[in-house]
RNA sequence: GGCCCCGUAGCUCAGUUGGAUAGAGCGGUCGCCUCCUAAGCGAUAGGCCACAGGUUCGAAUCCUGUCGGGGCCGCCA
C-alpha cells in the first residue's frame, strides 16, 4: 500500500521537474506515514517541507505543486489536502483498504513475511549459557529474545540459523568436576571442607547422588585427575542435556550446538591467534601475549595467551567469531547478557583486525530480570547455588505467560517480572487478552458452522457490506502487519510484535462487543466473517513469531 | 575515576527512526451480560516527557552538561 502510494509521489515529481514547475531535479527520500491523528488522512508525506531548502521555495507551493500533478490515482484515494506547513495527507478509500483482506485470505500462514532479508545469511547465536548448573530466569529472558529475533527475522527474509555456544573448554569444567568429586566423597561419608570456588547448588548433590546410585564407591579409589575427568564429562553431560530439555520444554530449538573445545581440537584457537600476529596487532608483556585492541576504540589491551600459557577464553572468542564468518553468514548476532556489555568493544576490534565490518556482528544486550513474588523481589545470587530456575518459572506460569513477558519490554530496558501477575488468569494479565481475541473467534466460527455457514473463500465477499468504521479500522490495522515485523527485524526488537497484538486484540474486542459478527443479512454476516477471520490469522502468525499458542478455546 | 542502559500519567511501560493537540495497560471512579466466551467493552480523572543549554521550519526523539536509578570494569569463564 505505502510501495504504492510512494510510486505515485515519484511519478508526479518527475512530473513537475518535467514541466519545469520545480527546478532541483533531485527526488528525495520520500517519507510516508500513518499520522497519529485520523484527521490527518491515512497516510501523510513530508516531501514537500524536505525538499524547501533546495527548491528555495515555500513548502506549501511545492506542494501545491505535487499535488496537481498527482492525478486521481486510479480509485486508491478519495482525498488529497496540504496541511499544515506543508504535509501531503492522502485519504484512501474502503475499497483500497478492504483489498488486505483478500491479500491475508490468499497468503494464510504467509501474510507477514516479507522479502527485506532474501539472500542473506543470519547467524542468531544466544542463551550459550556455561553447562556447569541450570538455566535460570536470566538465561529466559535471552532465550525468549534470541528466539523471537531470529524469528522476526525468518520472516522477514532473511536465512537464519540459531546457534547455541557450548563453553566445554577450559578450567571451569574442571571445577565442576571437583565440585561432584567433592560430594561424592561426601556421600561415602568423608568429611569434606566444601571450597567456596566450587558450585554450590543442590544440583550438584542431586548429580553426585546419580553417580553414587548408579556407580557405587568404585570411583573413590580412581588416580584424582582420572576422576575428575570422569565427574566433569558425566556432569557437563548431564547438564547440557537438562538445558536442552529446559528450551525444548520452553519452544526453543537450536539449529546447532557449537562446543567450544571442538575450536582447540581442530588448532582453530592457535591459528586465530596466528592471524592476529601476522597482521602485527598483537605484542608480549610480563610474558603474555596482547592484542592491542586500544586500536580498534577498546579501553584496554586484551590478553590472549597467559603467561602461564593457557589461552585466555577471549582467545577462543576469536577464533570462534572468525569461523563464524567463514562459514558464510553476513550478518553474525550474539544475544548477551547486559553485564557483558564491556566485551563489546573487544568483540568489534577482532571483527576489525579481521578485516571484517564491525558493524557485520551485533550485540543484543539484554538486560537484568527482577523476579517478583507478592510485590517483593526474589533474592537471587549464582554464587550461593540460590536462584530461580527457568524451568521452574516455566512449571509454574506457563510457557507462553513467560515467553510473553519476557518479550513485553524491550530488551535495553530491565524487566519486573511478577510471577503472580503472570499466573492470574484475569484481566490484568496481557497474554490472556491476546490469546483471547483469538479464541473469540474461533468461537465465533463454530457458530457459524452450526448455522451452516463456513467461512467465506477468497473474492466470494461483497466489501461494499462492511460500513462500520470498526471495520475499516481493522483493517488498516492488518495492513500495518508487514511494516511492523520489517521494522522488528531491522532493529532487532521483538517487543514491537507484542505491542502490535496488544493493539489488534483491543481493536478486535472492541469490534466484538459493538454488534454481532453473525446477523440476519447473510451477505454481512459473511462479510464480517470474513474479516474476523483475517484478525485471527494475523494474530496467529504474530504468536507463533513469538513462540506462544494460539487457542482456539480457552 | 572510566564505560553501558534507563529516567514519559499514582504503578509498569510504548512512542512508527525529527513531524501536527503525547499514547496503552494496570490501579481509581462511574456504567454495560434476554445477545457469537464478561479472561470482554464503554466513559472519566490523571503530564513542566528528570533538569539546563544547543542544533532547525519543527525535539520526548539528535548533541553537550548536570542530577537520580541500575549494571560492568581479571593474565576468571
Amino acid at each position: 500500500m505505502k510501495q504504492r502510494l510512494r510510486q505515485y509521489i515519484e511519478k508526479a515529481l518527475q512530473a513537475c521537474f518535467d514541466q519545469e514547475e520545480l527546478h532541483s531535479g533531485i527526488v528525495p527520500d520520500i517519507g510516508l506515514e500513518v499520522p497519529a491523528r485520523a484527521e490527518h488522512g491515512d497516510f501523510s508525506t513530508n516531501v514537500a517541507m524536505a525538499m524547501a531548502r533546495e527548491e528555495k521555495k515555500a513548502p506549501r507551493k511545492i506542494a501545491e505543486a505535487i499535488v496537481a500533478a498527482l492525478g486521481e490515482g486510479e480509485g486508491m484515494w478519495s482525498r488529497v489536502e496540504i496541511a499544515g506547513p506543508g504535509f501531503i495527507n492522502f485519504y484512501l478509500t474502503p475499497r483500497c483498504w478492504f483489498g488486505v483482506l483478500d491479500e491475508i485470505v490468499r497468503q494464510g500462514e504467509l501474510f507477514g513475511r516479507t522479502r527485506t532479508g532474501t539472500g542473506r545469511k543470519v547467524q542468531v547465536e544466544f542463551v550459550s549459557a556455561n553447562p556447569t548448573g541450570p538455566l535460570h530466569i536470566g538465561h529466559g529472558r535471552g532465550a525468549a529474545t534470541g528466539d523471537a529475533v531470529a524469528s522476526v527475522l525468518d520472516a522477514a527474509g532473511y536465512e537464519v540459523q540459531r546457534e547455541y555456544y557450548l563453553n566445554d573448554a577450559g578450567n571451569q569444567m574442571l571445577t565442576l568436576g571437583r565440585s561432584l568429586l567433592l560430594r561424592y566423597r561426601e556421600l561415602l561419608g568423608e568429611t569434606v571442607d566444601f571450597p567456596t570456588d566450587c558450585y554450590q547448588g543442590v544440583y550438584i548433590i542431586d548429580l553426585a547422588r546419580e553417580v553414587f546410585e548408579r556407580e557405587g564407591d568404585r570411583l573413590r579409589d580412581l588416580p584424582e585427575d582420572e576422576a575428575l575427568r570422569y565427574f566433569a564429562e558425566y556432569g557437563g553431560g548431564k547438564i547440557r542435556d537438562g538445558i536442552e530439555d529446559d528450551l525444548a520444554a520452553f519452544g526453543v530449538n537450536f539449529d546447532n550446538w557449537y562446543s567450544e573445545q571442538s575450536l582447540y581440537d581442530r588448532q582453530e584457537v592457535e591459528r586465530g591467534i596466528a592471524l592476529l600476529k601476522e597482521r602485527g596487532l598483537t605484542f608480549e608483556k610480563d610474558g603474555a601475549l596482547w592484542f592491542r585492541t586500544t586500536d580498534y576504540g577498546d579501553d584496554k589491551d586484551r590478553v590472549l595467551v597467559r603467561s602461564n600459557g593457557a589461552t585466555t577464553y577471549f582467545a577462543s572468542d576469536v577464533a570462534y567469531h572468525k569461523e563464524k564468518f567463514e562459514r558464510g553468514f553476513d550478518t553474525v548476532i550474539d544475544v548477551w547478557g547486559a553485564d557483558h556489555h564491556g566485551y563489546v568493544p573487544r568483540m568489534k576490534a577482532v571483527l576489525a583486525g579481521l578485516d571484517r565490518n564491525p558493524e557485520d556482528l551485533q550485540i543484543i544486550l539484554v538486560q537484568l530480570v527482577n523476579l517478583l513474588r507478592g510485590g517483593q523481589q526474589v533474592a537471587m545470587s549464582t554464587r550461593s547455588g540460590e536462584f530461580v530456575t527457568l524451568r521452574e518459572v516455566i512449571d509454574e506460569v506457563g510457557r507462553d505467560a513467560c515467553r510473553f513477558f519476557f518479550l513485553m519490554r524491550r530488551s535495553d530496558s530491565q524487566l519486573d517480572f511478577d510471577l503472580d501477575l503472570a499466573k492470574k488468569q484475569s484481566n490484568e494479565n496481557p497474554v490472556y487478552y491476546v490469546q483471547y481475541a483469538h479464541a473469540r473467534v474461533c468461537s465465533i466460527n463454530r457458530n457459524a458452522e452450526e448455522q451452516g455457514m463456513s467461512i467465506p473463500e477468497l473474492g466470494k465477499i461483497d466489501f461494499d457490506c462492511l460500513t462500520l468504521e470498526d471495520e475499516l479500522t481493522l483493517a488498516k490495522l492488518l495492513s500495518r502487519y508487514p511494516q511492523v515485523v520489517d521494522g522488528a527485524a531491522e532493529n532487532f526488537e521483538p517487543h514491537r510484535i507484542v505491542f502490535y497484538l496488544q493493539e489488534l486484540a483491543a481493536r478486535f474486542h472492541s469490534y466484538y462487543n459493538k454488534g454481532r459478527v453473525l446477523v440476519d443479512e447473510p451477505e454481512i454476516s459473511r462479510a464480517r466473517l470474513y474479516l474476523v477471520n483475517c484478525v485471527r490469522t494475523v494474530l496467529h502468525n504474530a504468536l507463533v513469531l513469538l513462540g506462544v499458542s494460539a487457542p482456539e478455546r480457552m
